[in-house]
DNA sequence: CCGCTGCCTTGACAACGTCAAGAGTCGATC
DNA sequence: GATCGACTCTTGACGTTGTCAAGGCAGCGG
């Protein structure tokens, strides 16, 4: 039935068993007989354990890039605030993904180019953001707080949010967008127009 | 020479080589090795391996509480700066500690009471001021939205400087106290007097 | 028909976390 | 002073893990 690539199924079964317990846990040999293979055949399609995340954070990279996109092209809203947000849903949504890609010491983005071209085009679409946000006059440092500014809250939220202690400690959280927004709000990174014209 | 129990010399050594290479590497045998006693003598003194992450995050957060509420105190500077100095500060000064806490998956809060105790400690440094800062009349969604914003804002910058994309996509930081205090002042969260008196 | 390449299997190895049992050193009790 | 028990550590074993090495087997160009 499955016309899927042992490739493929290795890869998904990793990013699902890493959403529900964790990357550490994650077993190259029992991926391979969650697939009916031999404990050496997704040897073959990535070179050693770091390898499957190593493909796992470019494939999110790549999904994390579009979602950003998307949010910042959507024009009914702040895109201050609509990258928050997505940020924040992409972590919630597929957080089996988002905690390899920020986890180096699993994908090892120093040592690999190809992951490390894919994180950068989501990281730029942030600071390209600040950047058309506050217009070429803007200086250096200006820009670099800016967008630190965004990059931590944005970061710190998710993170917190994905398995972190906030929930607990600050009670439940009903709407939890309402919540990004009001903290995009009080931060003073919302309520810009929507396009700085001028 | 070394007057210090096996329990103490184990922490140590675990601490010194998380800061060094991640949690994941960490080897209940090696540090056996290291401190010249068989492989089974630590898990006398830890349960088990994630018995020895416990004990590293009830520790480090201990420490994390001392230092929030010292810069709390610091008469000299606007307090909720200071806070998210010191949460920086300790993050990267304590990167072998400050790993182990806020991964979930490796100390358990949920299943370790003494380790989620003094982490609540911890916590409630942050949303003690919150409550301080705001004063009584403050909603409760007021005191939430402005503790996780925050909150968020701390922790999104102490790990994306701890091994996060941060410094190599904006560049080399020169002053890593004077960017904090810049993105402070950015969303608002410094330049109060140091304690509403009224 | 030969050989090459891509995909997968089988077999082995050291290292790991953990269970089980035992040895040594203490202080307290009789 | 001998006996017991608690505490601390050792030795030995087991199953699982990641990884190396070698072989099998399709398909395909010469």
């Amino acid at each position: 039935m499955s016309t899927s690539t042992l490739r493929e199924t290795v890869l998904r079964a990793a990013v699902d068993h890493i959403a529900a317990h964790g990357p550490d846990s994650l077993s190259f040999r029992q991926v391979a007989a969650a697939a009916g293979v031999s404990h050496q055949a997704p040897y073959h399609h990535f070179t050693d354990r770091s390898g499957i995340f190593r493909a796992i954070a470019a494939e999110g990279f790549g999904l994390f890039t579009q979602a950003l996109r998307a949010a910042e092209a959507q024009s009914d809203s702040d895109p201050t605030v609509a990258l928050l947000e997505a940020y924040v849903d992409f972590a919630l949504a597929h957080r089996g993904y988002f905690r390899v890609m920020f986890r180096s010491d699993l994908n090892c983005l120093a040592e690999a180019p190809e992951v490390q071209r894919v994180a950068d085009e989501s990281f730029d679409v942030l600071v390209d953001h600040v950047h058309d946000l506050l217009g070429e006059e803007a200086s250096v440092d200006e820009i670099r707080v800016r967008a630190t500014a965004m990059w931590a809250l944005a970061h710190g939220l998710a993170t917190l949010l994905i398995d972190g202690p906030l929930e607990p400690k600050i009670g439940p959280i009903a709407d939890r967008r309402a919540l990004v927004r009001a903290v995009a709000a009080q931060t003073g990174l919302g309520g810009r127009r929507p396009r700085a014209k001028c």
